[in-house]
DNA sequence: GCCGAACCGTAACGTACGGTACGGCGGGTC
DNA sequence: GACCCGCCGTACCGTACGTTACGGTTCGGC
């Protein structure tokens, strides 16, 4: 079956069917790819017939499982109304701590293992999922701060985009692909405060306007 | 089989065997993860007794092949005697410049995946060799170049991991992680040549010394 | 010319897993 | 109570693929 490709991924659920997709996301983080159907529905105490009226395929259970995973984390938008240097360096190092928080997570981790395996040979359905609620989402929501910081003249940039991923880049720096390829790597709520504030630092150093 | 786990992955071979190798990556890069023992027989021309025989596996075929391709890159270090701003910045551009030019490159994009694919439930064997042939390979060029830098006070820093990793952070952002996740993404050389000198520039006014 | 080793091509085996079919059961409706 | 419907558990089917086995061929050494 091609799941149909709305926006939102929760929305239509039943419980017992969020309560299926929560089991196959946690076997998802324990197995990885290798999780299988008849796993997913020992897990969930269903049957495999259940699995595959309610989702078609094996693909459309990853993607709904993916969704769904998605559609749990929507974030409140930020208020970007009276904004000022505390509240700028304040509002940074909270989006670089959520985001070192979120891709260094178990989860996190297990959903991109996946979609990137298959980003190879399937139609890059999960691929797609997964960025757009990763790293598009957080541009989403953070342009909109970069570009009210600015009009009060509190950064200086062209383009939102290349400010943007200039602050990604020096969030992330290595540490999504050393994850991803297995390293070991524990983040403790200290250090990413750290590096979060570090980032903040930098990114100000770079893009801070009226010095 | 559990394949030795030398350092030089291309040591005792024969040419036979690295024809047999570059068929695998040829094949890796195509098919990803789902490539077969038979697909790599016939499109080398051999037999599967032989991969067998020499390889012992598929994972003792995938290591193989990971680790010639590995050492196929190997590069020469960087002379690090008389250097100014001038040879440090195009240092810095060089690096930079490489770096994206191999994040980018289907090969390199196939074998990430593959790795990480794997790294969740395997015993982690490709994540630590592509790791060790990337980010860490990288770390070991760029660091004595970033430490004689430091040490002619064109740079200024407490830890060349720290450096290095923010050195990185700008240089991919988010590059790598998009072209695993299936992002059509084209870099072409002048946009490399643009992102690695705008890194560079924002590298040394993060970390330049004397100012 | 003969022998053994290495190797090619292919057939065969075993298994794991995606997908389907079916019997039973509990719970709602009349 | 009779009926229906959705779901559980499980057995089953077909296939793909890793792995092994085997007959035939080439080639270096004697």
């Amino acid at each position: 079956m091609q799941a149909s490709l709305e926006i939102d991924g929760g929305g239509e659920l039943t419980e017992r069917q969020k309560d299926v997709l929560n089991a196959a996301l946690r076997l998802l983080v324990e197995e990885g790819d290798r999780l299988t159907m008849t796993a997913v529905a020992r897990r969930a105490s269903c049957s495999k017939e259940t699995l595959y009226k309610w989702f078609g395929d094996r693909d459309g259970l990853l993607i709904a499982t993916v969704q769904w995973q998605a559609s749990k984390v929507r974030v409140a938008p930020v208020d970007r109304a009276r904004i000022d240097l505390p509240s700028l360096t304040a509002s940074l190092e909270g989006f670089a701590s959520d985001w070192l928080s979120v891709i260094s997570s178990e989860t996190s981790i297990a959903l991109n293992r996946v979609a990137i395996a298959r980003a190879g040979s399937d139609g890059h359905g999960l691929g797609a999922i997964v960025l757009d609620n990763g790293r598009i989402a957080l541009a989403r929501r953070l342009k909109p701060v970069l570009e009210a910081a600015r009009g009060k003249g509190l950064l200086a940039f062209d383009d939102a985009e290349t400010a943007f991923r200039s602050f990604f880049g020096l969030v992330a720096r290595d540490v999504q692909i050393r994850l991803l390829l297995g390293d070991r790597l524990k983040l403790t709520e200290a250090e990413i405060g750290r590096d979060a504030a570090l980032a903040t630092r930098q990114f100000l150093a770079l893009y801070g306007g009226e010095r």
